[in-house]
DNA sequence: ACCTGAACACCGTTCAAGT
DNA sequence: ACCTGAACACCGTTCAAGT
């Protein structure tokens, strides 16, 4: 099911049809409600699956760039390219197609683990002195509204593409690994 | 014309209907084809109002703060105010509501002459030897991503409400300020 | 338990026709 | 020039009915 919902986020999107997908499946399109409530249950569920694909995403950048200053580096970039790679699926998570019900309990589970990725690897470079010592919370938000706005005015076609795409984000992850590291000059 | 899509944008949203709209001008819903060639086209005139209205609101938070490191503060905050107080508005300008289509010559324009506000700001202050003399356009790509990934994790309540919101924008604020002004310890 | 088919109340868009 | 009314091809959702 999940599946064939996936493959609709892949190749065409944004306007995705209860009657379509049921086609798709060889179902009429009344035979989705018996496994989602809802349109916005089902996008939920996409939106769900996507932030399970970013935390693993994530994790394996951190994990496999070994965990410091180039593991975070590589997570920041992975996430940037994770939204690229599937602008759509992103869109699900984010673009505010779900409602407020959205509240799903695997939703907003699934994006705080997302998130806990995040932050978890800023409280291990703390301890490895690679970081600033400020509360992790609202350091994690900064990186992720850096990350998320760049992810987002990419997909949004706002910022360059192709060559200077790279040598753009090269500045960025410089300039973020900076505001996460930088000592305004006196010792710690 | 543009009034009273403002009005529908302002206080209720996302759903926005062609019907609704011309019964709240008394007006049939066909009837608005002859001011605009679609949907499309009207979304885009709203988002192109929309970014003349923050144009306006950066160059204010600019010009009445100092034209310096308290004016692009200024600005930085006064950028995720307007798109809390106008969530729906602001959608429509990024949200990708707009198709590609959205190539509207005003919309870009409009768009293009917003982020200027930001970029000349940065040129003005390297001047005034206040912000790292990199190059101002990636450099405003950097300052408009964190803002813009602020105000969009807002809106999609993705980040802390009330009384945690001031202490987050307050930290958002200063690291971002770090990131532009930080020498890696060394001179200029 | 899972599906179908018809129906309902909506959409955006077009087009002949009116003034 | 601007509007109307009906029509078209779509939506999501519901509900009786089938297996």
């Amino acid at each position: 099911m999940d599946e064939a919902l996936r493959t609709i986020q892949t190749h065409g999107v944004e306007h995705l049809t209860l009657r379509t997908v049921g086609e798709r499946l060889g179902v009429s399109r009344s035979a989705l409600y018996r496994h989602f409530a809802d349109k916005q249950a089902l996008l939920a569920a996409v939106g769900t699956e996507g932030f399970r694909e970013l935390r693993q995403t994530l994790a394996n950048a951190w994990d496999g760039n070994g965990r410091g200053r180039a593991g975070f580096e590589a997570m920041g970039r992975a996430y940037v390219h994770f939204a690229l790679a599937h602008p759509s699926h992103y869109r699900v998570m984010f673009g505010g197609f779900l409602e407020s019900a959205a509240k799903d309990e695997h939703f907003v589970t699934e994006a705080t683990a997302a998130f806990q990725v995040l932050a978890d690897a800023l409280v291990e470079q703390q301890k490895a002195g690679d970081v600033r010592r400020d509360d992790p919370v609202p350091m994690a938000h900064f990186v992720w509204a850096v990350v998320h706005g760049t992810a987002m005015l990419f997909i949004d076609g706002q910022l360059p593409e192709a060559a200077q795409r790279e040598v753009l984000e090269q500045y960025l992850t410089e300039r973020l690994s900076a505001a996460i590291r930088e000592d305004t000059s006196q010792s710690q």
